[in-house]
RNA sequence: GCGUCGGUGGCGGAGCGGUCAAUCGCAACAGACUGUAAAUCUGUCGCCCAUUGGGCUACGUAGGUUCGAAUCCUACCCGACGCA
C-alpha cells in the first residue's frame, strides 16, 4: 500500500511538492531515485547509500529474475531485507530491457539517442529494420510478451505482464511497474502505434495480475508523437486501480522535446496520484522534469558516470581520469559536505582512478548521489518558496 | 676469454626478404554514456603537411648483399644464460 499527498502546487508551473508514503517510509517529492539494478547501487553498501540523502531506490525485474532469481529474494524476506535497505523501493518491470537488449543493442542506440543522430550512423537502418515487422536479434516480441535468451545461461526465457508482476510480487518492492515496451527512437509511427496498443493491453493485464498490496504504476508511452502520447495518457490515466503513473520511452530529441512531452501527458493524469518519469535525470534535465509535473524520476547518470570518473560539482563536471588532477589538493567539490569531500582530495581520487582502484568509483558514487540529492532538495525548496 | 640466445615504437611483446610506420596487450591522450549488456565502449597513439593522400626518419651501432632488408651477411656495442 502506498499513499501520495500533494503538499503544494506551484503557481508558476506544473511543479508540486508531495509526500509519498510507503511501508518503508516517506519520500519527499520531487525526488530522484537512484538505480540499483541488481539490488545494489554499484560499488556501495546500502548504509553508504543511505548516507547520501537517497530516499528511494529502483531495482530491476529482468536482472533480478536472471540472477539470483526472485525466489532467492523472496526467501530472504523481500528486497529490503535482502539488501539491507530500510527505505522505500521500486522495481522496474523489465520493459526497458525489451528495448535495450533488443533494438537498442541491435541498432547501437540509447533511448535518448536522437533519431537523427542514430540514422546518421546507420542510414535508413532503423526505419527499415523496424518497419517491416522484423524482430530484434536477441528478443522476440509477441502479444503475449517477450521471448529472449538468458545472457547468463543461454536458456530460453519469457517475460510478459503476468510474469513480470509475479516476479515483482516476489521481489516485494513498495512499488511495481506495469510491463511495457520502451520503443526505440527513430522507429516509424506505425510501429509506435502498434507497440502502444500492445503496451496498453499489457497495462490492463499487469493490473489484473497483481496479487499483493504493493503499489503498481501504469506506464504512458507514445514516443514523441503528440496524438499517441495524449492517447496513452488518457488510456492509462483512465484505468482504475493504478497507484501512480510512469512516463517512459523516447522522451524526445532535446530538453525542449521532453518538456513538450510532459505537457502533453501530465494534464491527463489524476493529479492526486504520483507520477514517475522513467530513466531521465541529467542535471540539466531536472528542473524541466520538476516543472513538468513529475514527482519522482530515476536515472543511472550519477552512479554510472561516477564509475567512469566523472564527478558532478558546483562548478560543473570534473573528469577524474585526467592527469592534471593528480596535483590538485582541492576536495572533489569545495562547496560539498559529503562524506567524501570532507575527507579526500582530488589528487587521491584521481590516483585511485588511474590505478584502477574500485574505491575511486565508490567515492565518486557517494559524492554524485549526495550532489544530485542536494540539487533536487534545493529545487524542492524553490518550489516551496514559490520560485519554480 | 669462449659459446649460446637475444637487442623492435613509452613499456611488454609479434614479425623473420617485398602488401611494415610495423599484429596484439598495457600505459598515455581524446570522446561517448539519461527505466545499467556499463569499474564499460569508441577513437588516436614515430614526425611533418593533407580530404582521400603524400613526404620524412625508423626495428642496438656501422658497413655490406639485394631491384628491395626489422627480416640475410660482417664487425662492433649492450644484455641474459652456460663453460672456463
Amino acid at each position: 500500500m502506498i499513499e501520495f499527498k500533494v503538499v503544494k502546487k506551484s503557481k508558476k508551473s506544473a511543479a508540486r511538492l508531495g509526500v509519498l508514503r510507503t511501508p518503508h517510509g516517506e519520500v519527499m517529492t520531487p525526488a530522484i531515485v537512484p538505480v540499483a539494478t541488481l539490488a545494489a547501487i554499484k560499488a556501495l553498501r546500502t548504509d553508504e547509500v543511505a548516507a547520501t540523502g537517497t530516499q528511494m531506490l529502483i531495482s530491476n525485474t529482468y536482472h533480478l529474475h536472471l540472477q539470483p532469481g526472485e525466489d532467492v529474494v523472496k526467501s530472504a524476506g523481500g528486497i529490503n531485507k535482502f539488501m539491507g535497505w530500510n527505505g522505500p523501493s521500486m522495481t522496474d518491470s523489465g520493459g526497458f530491457q525489451v528495448f535495450s537488449l533488443g533494438w537498442g543493442k541491435d541498432l547501437g542506440v540509447g533511448k535518448v539517442t536522437s533519431a537523427k543522430k542514430a540514422s546518421a550512423h546507420h542510414p535508413d537502418k532503423i526505419e527499415k529494420a523496424i518497419a517491416k515487422g522484423n524482430q530484434p536479434r536477441h528478443v522476440t516480441i509477441t502479444e503475449d510478451g517477450v521471448k529472449f535468451r538468458s545472457p547468463l545461461t543461454g536458456d530460453e526465457m519469457f517475460l510478459g505482464p503476468e510474469e513480470s508482476i509475479a516476479i515483482q510480487g516476489k521481489i516485494g518492492a513498495d512499488i511495481m511497474f506495469a510491463f511495457d515496451e520502451c520503443t526505440p527512437p527513430g522507429a516509424t509511427r506505425d510501429y509506435m502505434a502498434r507497440s502502444l496498443a500492445r503496451t496498453h493491453r499489457w497495462a490492463l493485464r499487469s493490473l489484473a495480475a497483481r496479487r499483493t498490496k504493493q503499489g503498481l504504476y501504469g506506464i504512458v508511452q507514445g514516443s514523441n508523437y503528440e496524438d499517441l502520447r495524449k492517447e496513452s495518457a488518457r488510456f492509462i490515466g483512465a484505468i482504475e486501480g493504478f497507484d501512480g503513473f510512469g512516463i517512459g520511452g523516447d522522451l524526445g530529441e532535446s530538453r525542449e522535446g521532453t518538456k513538450r512531452i510532459l505537457k502533453w501527458v501530465v494534464p491527463h493524469l489524476d493529479e492526486h496520484l504520483p507520477r514517475h518519469l522513467l530513466g531521465m535525470g541529467h542535471l540539466e534535465d531536472i528542473e524541466n522534469i520538476m516543472t513538468g509535473g513529475v514527482d519522482t524520476f530515476d536515472c543511472t547518470v550519477p552512479t554510472h558516470y561516477a564509475r567512469h570518473g566523472i564527478a558532478f560539482t558546483s562548478k560543473g563536471r570534473v573528469d577524474f581520469t585526467k592527469a592534471p588532477l593528480l596535483k590538485s589538493k582541492e576536495p572533489v567539490d569545495r562547496a560539498c559536505g559529503c562524506p567524501v569531500c570532507t575527507v579526500y582530495r582530488r589528487n587521491y581520487v584521481a590516483h585511485l582512478f588511474r590505478a584502477g582502484e574500485i574505491s575511486g568509483g565508490a567515492m565518486l558514487t557517494v559524492h554524485n548521489l549526495w550532489f544530485f540529492n542536494g540539487y533536487v532538495a534545493r529545487l524542492r525548496e524553490r518550489i516551496k518558496k514559490g520560485l519554480l
